[in-house]
DNA sequence: CGATACATTGAGGAGGGTCAATCCGGGTGG
DNA sequence: CCACCCGGATTGACCCTCCTCAATGTATCG
C-alpha cells in the first residue's frame, strides 16, 4: 500500500516527492496517464527547441539540463536526482536539453494531464515555483560569488542533496561542474585541490570519490537555504 | 468594454497581459479579489523573508527584484515593467525583495485566489513558467557571457522591451544594472562608452537618455529570443 | 554656491581564463 | 601479461578581462 502511495523510488527531498504529495485518488489518475522510460548514460531525454509533450519525473539516475549558445559555449542549468521533476517550458518548445548522466529511469506525464487534473496541476505548479527559486539562487551564485565560493557551495549542496554521505561520488565530469558554475574545468580542479590542501575534503581516491571532512567549513561559503 | 476586458494599462508583452488572457467572467472574479496599491520610488513592495500573501501585477512604473548576501553583495534578479506579474514563491516566504524604481501602481492578487479560481491559477502558473524561463536565460548570461556581451544584450533587450524607441531612458542606476549583470558599475560605464565610441549608440545626453543607433549590432551579442 | 549623489575615466592589480605538459586509469590488442 | 592509446583530471606558466581604488566630471538640491 505504501508502494502504491509513492510509486517513485525517490529519496525524500524538498522539491521532489511528486507522488507522495498526492492523495490516493489523484495518484491513481497520475498512474493512469504516465508512462515509464529508461535511458542509458549520455542520451537525451529531450533537446532544446523540441516540442514539449511531457513533464518528466526522475525515478533513478541523474540528469542535467543544458543550454548551448550558437558558438558552442554551454551552460548547465541544473543537476537533477531521483524525485526531481523537469521539463517545464514557457511556450510550446523546450528551452534546454535534458541529458542522462547515468543510466536513468523516469516517468513521463503528458502535458494534457495538467488541464484535466487540477490537483496534479497544482502540485506540478508548486514544483515549478520551486524550480524558479532554484534558478534565481543559481543566478545569485553566478552573478555574485567567487570561484572558491561557487565550488564550496556546490560541494556542500551536493553533499547535502545526496544525504550527507561520508564519501561523495559524482555522476558528472569536471567539465559538467564547470559549465554549471560558470567556470573553466581547470579552475574547478584548482579550487578542489585547494580545499584538499586545507583539509576541508579528503584525498581524492582513484575513482573520483572524495570524502567530505569539514562540511561546516564548506557551508560557510554556501548560500543559506 | 475594452477597458473592462483589460483593466491593466499594460504594454503588450509576451509575459504580461494577465487580464487580457482571461475571459470576462474570470476577469470579473479577478477584479473582485484584487486590490490596488501605489508606491513611490525606492519603497519596497515586499522584502526577503516576509510571509507571502499576494501576487502582484505591475500596472505602471518599474520594479526590481533583488537578493542580498549576508555581506551586502546584491544580485538584481529581474527588472519588471507594466504588465509583469511578480511575487512567486517556493515556500511561504519571499525569497527576494521587490523595490519600486519609480512611482508605481500595481494590483495585489491574494494567494487564496489560486485555490478557488482554476482559470486564474492556470494563467498565473503559465506566467510563473515564463519567469522560470527568464531566470534560466539570466543564468546563461551570468555564467557564460562576457561583460561586453552582457551589456549589449541588456541594452538590446531593454530597447525591445520598451517598444523599440529611438531613445532609451532607464529608471535604474548604473549600480542597479551592474548588480543585474553580475558586473561592477565601472565596467558597465566602460562598455557603454565603448559602444558609443563604436557608434552603436548615440552620445549620452545630460539626463541619461541614450539613443540606439544600431540595434542589430547590439543584437549580435544578445541571446536569441 | 557648496554639498551630495551618481557617472565617467584612468591606473594598477588580481582572479580566473588560456594553453600546454603531465598524470592516471581503463580499455584494447598483440 | 604488457605496451599502447585515449579521455579526463591535474598542474604549471602566462595573460587578459574585469575588479579595485582614486580622481574627475556632472546634475540636483538645499
Amino acid at each position: 500500500m505504501l508502494a502504491l502511495i509513492d510509486t517513485c523510488q525517490a529519496t525524500v527531498t524538498a522539491r521532489g516527492r511528486l507522488c507522495a504529495c498526492l492523495e490516493p485518488s489523484a495518484l491513481g489518475r497520475l498512474r493512469a496517464v504516465t508512462a515509464d522510460a529508461r535511458l542509458p548514460a549520455g542520451e537525451e531525454v529531450f533537446v532544446e527547441g523540441q516540442d514539449a509533450e511531457y513533464l518528466y519525473g526522475l525515478r533513478q539516475g541523474a540528469v542535467m539540463l543544458t543550454h548551448r549558445l550558437a558558438d558552442g559555449r554551454r551552460q548547465v542549468l541544473s543537476f537533477l536526482f531521483p524525485g526531481d521533476v523537469f521539463g517545464f517550458t514557457a511556450g510550446s518548445r523546450h528551452m534546454c536539453s535534458a541529458i542522462a548522466l547515468q543510466r536513468s529511469s523516469f516517468c513521463r506525464i503528458p502535458l494534457s494531464a495538467l488541464n484535466t487534473d487540477s490537483q496534479l496541476a497544482a502540485r506540478l505548479h508548486q514544483i515549478a515555483r520551486a524550480c524558479l527559486a532554484d534558478a534565481l539562487d543559481h543566478a545569485v551564485r553566478l552573478g555574485r560569488m567567487s570561484a572558491k565560493e561557487r565550488v564550496a557551495d556546490f560541494l556542500f549542496r551536493m553533499w547535502r542533496r545526496m544525504g550527507e554521505p561520508d564519501e561523495l561520488q559524482f555522476p558528472f565530469s569536471r567539465v559538467d561542474i564547470a559549465d554549471y558554475l560558470g567556470l573553466r574545468p581547470e579552475t574547478v580542479s584548482r579550487e578542489i585541490a585547494s580545499f584538499r590542501r586545507n583539509g576541508l575534503i579528503g584525498p581524492l581516491s582513484s575513482d573520483g570519490i572524495m570524502s567530505v571532512l569539514a562540511p561546516s567549513s564548506l557551508q560557510k561559503f554556501a548560500l543559506p537555504r
